[in-house]
DNA sequence: ATTTTAGTTCTTTTATTGCAGAACTAAAAA
DNA sequence: TTTTTAGTTCTGCAATAAAAGAACTAAAAT
């Protein structure tokens, strides 16, 4: 019995952050994973204590930590004697997280600057907002990096 | 024939656009509608026409027109002496994507906040990581406003 | 040398979903 | 009054995906 104890509370908490990590398309056994290893008491969490905490199958369990090892959500430590790897959240990982979709912004205006382009001129009325919805992306992706200094400067 | 002819340029346009939208979370039948709404030199096009010109169902057209209705993506004029529906794409919609983006993220901070406060006090290393990820939402969200802000007074 | 550990990989099951096709409906037109 | 229009709603199917379970593997322990 590997499995670690949890209060109702960090159970709650375990489903409350499921919920929140589903939209951003992981599956429910990711979300579980990466929301345990931000509740629990010990910080590193074993295979088998991951595995038996949240009744996954093996199987479950070894997809579900390689894909996060991938998408560089969680990490892990290995120990001297011990075959076992520890897995660990990695909070961190926001900031990358949000250059992704900082980036993700700057693909969808030029994909809509090809389209403005390739429009009709007859529809005038369209095609201006359509320009001043490019210019906020621009307006963004010109003044968010000093945003995000700022914070930085400020720590 | 109600199918509206469009260039292989625009289809293209179509298909590159339905690639991004999907990562939001449409199915394919309404990424292809509201990137035909974006690219078609009309405007407004009636339910048969966007049916036609995507080689849709009814079925699958009355839903995906249903939710993108509902999600406030487009909108539809109406003509007197014609009980058609004329549905257009709104834009202009990408201002509230933001916004939902925003208290999306105002809802994590609290939850990580939550957490943090229930966290053993025995990983002071893991919990200064978390506490300045929540200071980093913070700072979000007491400043992202006047960023967003800045661009329209400038405008 | 063989057994155990710490997983991985393969196969199968189950659930979900996106869409088609057909049947249906309410209002308007003929 | 019947027919047409402009859709909606109701099956049903095919594809996908998450996860279980079982078989497998490579390294370490006995």
């Amino acid at each position: 019995m590997a499995a670690i104890q949890l209060s109702e509370k960090q159970k709650e908490l375990i489903e409350k952050l499921g919920i929140m990590f589903e939209r951003s398309g992981m599956t429910p056994a990711q979300t579980r994973i990466i929301a345990l290893l931000m509740i629990s008491d010990r910080v590193e969490l074993s295979f088998d204590e991951i595995r038996e905490t949240l009744q996954l199958s093996k199987s479950a369990t070894s997809n579900s930590l390689n894909t996060l090892l991938i998408t560089d959500r969680i990490t892990y430590t290995t120990k001297i004697g011990d075959r076992k790897r520890y897995f660990k959240s990695k909070i961190a990982t926001f900031g990358t997280d949000f250059e992704k979709q900082f980036n993700q912004l700057i693909k969808v205006k030029e994909i809509f600057q090809e389209i403005l382009e390739s429009r009709t001129k007859e529809t005038p009325e369209f095609n201006s907002k359509m320009a001043k919805l490019i210019d906020f992306l621009d307006y963004f992706q010109q003044e968010f990096p000093a945003f995000m200094k700022k914070w930085e400067t400020r720590q």
